[in-house]
DNA sequence: CTGAGTTTTTACAACGATTGACATCGGCTG
DNA sequence: CAGCCGATGTCAATCGTTGTAAAAACTCAG
């Protein structure tokens, strides 16, 4: 059942070099041959060995897209759309999981699974990977989420700050003044630029800043949000409105707001942001930030595919991933 | 930056050959030697060249998962689990989305990628890939979830039959009389199979079967359940439970009774299956059948690697994962 | 110190596809 | 009919790694 261009050659009668030649769209050939060629490929069902050509070319047509956890719903909608713009391309991805950044590193800075791949779409949550900026990975790189200090890389993001703006502006309008936030960080990283936002939303509307009501918690999981809104409750003076850094802490605080016999959004409201499905289903379904993720899809994938292709001199390129607030229950009106 | 075996050779002073043997943990090799190499590697930061290795070697450690959509949050966690069962063997997956089983057939059946692959864990969910369990697929399969028509490839799945049978009792445990279904299918697939054990435990309880309560809906997506639910509850007599074949549908179903301004599980009692981390977070939280989901990559990838592994002469083997029935607010007493 | 036996290391040829330099072979142009 | 061009074929080399088999180096007994 080994299939090789010998084995098609023979059945077409021609050489190697012609199936070869046709496979590979040499612009001389007759339309007849290509007919035959074509023919006894499609007969022999055969498919050419991904390794020799890719030990061959240089060039492996995988790329690798490395996501903290692919079981997180917006990890996994992310593999599901750059798979799909991928495979479009012709382009097959291996999601690698990198549970936190020193696999990753290790990976994107390391072996870089033994030359097969041709590039990375590398999206870390958390910390900062300052040490990706650099070096000579040799290999494409395109950067997803959060800008990390004085990159050098191709990068596609929603501009996080003015999203977050929006989001907490959004909570002010519906007349909230006490707005707590879920998820803030430091450093240079997804929860430090939404606080960015946030802070700068309050301050625009002349609203006082108050501390307590920012919430850095450990991760970005349904736990997390659950747990930052118990403490939230627990102040003397409790939010009337949260806004969390994803639809995840949402979720989670949602959830600890429903055991806790309040109501969302009579009396805290629920702002989320990534537009998972999931929080379309809750009740009150959620709130929330939504990214064009097809678009960002595309457009990581083709900026990975540009640099790929390209002599290598092309500018580096920011993209902006457009989005819309999607105004549901949890703070309707 | 590419570095080669004669880099790493030149630099250690030997030949090709003795650092590919410390590579591939040859026996007969000196301690000098060994760590003359090692260090070399380590300098260099050598990475076998995959393409090089897997056309040479017949086997690439690559090994493909085929479910419908990555983003489907039970086959999320699936891909995870896979993933991180395969990682700890050194092998790594490549997940592909099959969307509907005629991409599936093509990849399974077909050129199996290029031959990269050296075997495929297949999860269909609806309809039966009777084709795939024969022809001369050439690389190993495990398949899991509902075994179909005369199966003659390794398999794991949940006894979905007892485990239905287990749901759908605890439900008549709890006082309910009429019992609704989503997501019940024909053939062999799960909505058969899992029919088949809702009808065991109605009829081992003595109670009626209504063939109205069973609703068959288009897919196993949340909206399907929204839906299904809606027609439910459009009947003279809607039921006052519900049993989802799986946890999507249950949420969707959970988004519909909560529309309709009905309380779960004092109205209509809810189960679901699958245990999603989604459905602990929903108001009701959701109680399902929970399979270990652990349990069931560990075997699958053990299963397709010593299949790999073998001769080839190793009896057909069926493993049944265990599961639990976790019981929640969404059929509380 | 020699020769047998054993270990360690090496040379060489694949694996399958691609590519480049040329050679051929028709058929077409003028 | 010479000369050209387009379409294929031949041949060989290459990508990086590993299996085979044989050479080289070592051990030990006599």
């Amino acid at each position: 059942m080994v299939t090789r261009l010998s084995d098609v050659a023979a059945r077409a009668g021609v050489s190697v070099k012609t199936v070869s030649n046709v496979i590979n769209d040499y612009p001389h050939i007759t339309a007849r041959t290509r007919a035959k060629v074509q023919a006894a490929i499609e007969a022999l069902d055969y498919t050419p060995n991904v390794s020799a050509r890719s030990l061959r070319k240089g060039r492996s047509d995988f790329i690798a897209l490395a996501i903290p956890e692919m079981a997180s719903p917006y990890f996994a909608e992310l593999g599901a759309a750059i798979s799909r713009a991928a495979k479009k391309r012709g382009i097959t991805v291996l999601i690698d999981q990198t549970e936190g950044e020193a696999a990753a590193e290790k990976l994107v800075l390391g072996g870089m699974r033994g030359q097969l791949i041709d590039g990375i779409i590398f999206s870390p949550i958390t910390t900062a990977p300052t040490k990706i900026a650099r070096t000579d990975t040799a290999k494409p790189l395109v950067l997803l989420g959060e800008r990390h200090a004085g990159g050098t890389l191709d990068h596609v993001a929603v501009d996080s700050v003015q999203a977050s703006f929006d989001a907490t502006t959004h909570l002010i309008s519906i007349g909230r003044r006490r707005i707590a936030a879920i998820g803030v960080g430091g450093g240079a990283g997804t929860g430090a630029v939404r606080r960015k936002g946030y802070r700068k939303a309050l301050k625009a509307a002349g609203l006082p800043h108050d501390p307590t009501l920012e919430l850095a918690g450990t991760g970005y999981h349904r736990e997390d949000g659950a747990s930052s809104m118990r403490e939230l409750l627990a102040l003397p003076e409790p939010p009337d409105a949260v806004f969390c850094f994803n639809d995840l802490l949402a979720i989670g605080a949602l959830r600890t707001l429903a055991e806790a016999g309040l109501s969302v959004p009579r009396d805290v409201a629920v702002v989320g942001f990534d537009d998972i499905e999931d929080g379309r289903y809750h009740s009150p379904s959620l709130t929330t930030i939504s990214p064009d993720m097809e678009w960002l899809a595309e457009q990581a994938v083709g900026l990975l595919l540009d640099r790929i292709a390209g002599t290598g001199e092309v500018d580096r390129r920011d993209l902006t991933v457009p989005y819309t607030l999607q105004i549901r229950e949890s703070s309707a009106g």
